[in-house]
DNA sequence: ACATAATGCGAGCGATCACTCATGTTGTCG
DNA sequence: CGACAACATGAGTGATCGCTCGCATTATGT
């Protein structure tokens, strides 16, 4: 019997103290993630880099993997935040105006963290996180559905969850490579520009 | 000094023996990644699984990342095999038509061996493969803005450095994330409607 | 003040891994 | 055939890793 790692937390903490320490453990997770990469990331360093004893980290984390996964988590939920926001502020405006909306934020939730987000986007399939990812993705395509069906009347007849696919994939895709490998792209004005592509792409394909 | 692990092979095989081995190798490498994972796979099960001593594989490649990058370069040189053919096949078509049978060849691309180019995705940052991937890439960027210039007439004016990043980006987002990760996308005939949009999409951003 | 729970510690255990080297086997070529 | 090179072998080495456990320290409730 092969076992998947466990990841969730081992349990809360209830001090102030205790609090400090599981802080101090994501972040150093995160940093060294960003600084060493995942293999250099033991479990001594990054109790080191905390400036925790391992038992402690032990205490709180079964394991490195449940530390990367809650890194990713927290991740995520910053993420899922900035779309949602972004959603219901655009809900109102018609298509147009909400795609190029959509896009900037994109980009700018890639430039969040990068670097974190880079190695995080490489890490996941290791930290059995893959499902929760899948779960953040199908509720941004579930609330742009949504927002797709609301202004049903600005766009053709289509299934509107295979829309919500394409513009989500595609968004995604074009900001993160854009951001992640192809700076030069996004160099001085030329943000403006790419927005302009993108939002172009798909209104003219939801239109 | 961290140094990053070698990965150019150590010696050419110059008897039919060797080459056997090597090959015996390469497929291993690629079985054991696919069946377990980039961690399981230690040098001395990829030995095994080759029907090889540990110390032949050493003869022959540096290190674990160096035989994983031989598969890598292998599965890349497949699929860019591939693409060149298409875009070939496509030149003198117009690009409604051409589109449409990049898309399709896209997606029969990621059906080769999708569960290893799964992992191959996921782990190529480990290897230091990253340049040479992204050389395969900027290959794909230059043959498909060199068809773009060859039917300028068809399109809009638009900077087509940025239109084939655009393009080459999204297909290969869109395919790669429906065989992938949303295998229901692709049941049956659903095909032919995935690349339906994804061919829309794309004609109607260039024109 | 005292008892009890919560938290923190870190040396060290067992397992595993990448990799070497001394030695044996097979092919090549005059 | 003989001699030299190419190739194959796998037990063993040192390093590292994830993780535990017995004990020390700090907070909480009474």
């Amino acid at each position: 019997m092969a076992r998947r790692p466990l990841t969730m937390p081992r349990k809360a903490a209830s001090q102030e103290r205790s609090r400090a320490t599981v802080d101090a453990l994501i972040e150093a997770t995160a940093r060294l993630l960003v600084r060493e990469g995942f293999d250099k990331a033991s479990t001594n360093r990054i109790a080191q880099e905390a400036g925790v004893s391992v038992g402690s980290l032990y205490q709180y984390y079964p394991s490195k993997e449940a530390l990367v996964a809650a890194v990713i988590d927290r991740h995520n939920q910053e993420l899922m935040e900035v779309v949602r926001a972004a959603l219901a502020e655009v809900a109102a405006l018609p298509v147009e105006k909400a795609v190029r909306k959509l896009v900037a934020v994109a980009i700018d939730a890639h430039r969040i963290a990068p670097k974190l987000h880079r190695v995080l986007a490489e890490q996941i399939p290791r930290t059995g996180r893959l499902e929760k990812v899948a779960t953040f993705n199908r509720e941004y395509y579930a609330l742009f559905k949504a927002y797709l069906e609301d202004h049903r009347g600005e766009l053709r007849a289509v299934d509107l969850e295979l829309a919500a696919f394409v513009c989500v994939t595609s968004i995604e895709a074009l900001t993160h490579t854009a951001v992640l490998h192809r700076a030069e792209i996004l160099a001085d004005d030329a943000t403006g520009t790419l927005i302009d592509e993108a939002t172009r792409l798909l209104i003219r394909y939801l239109k």
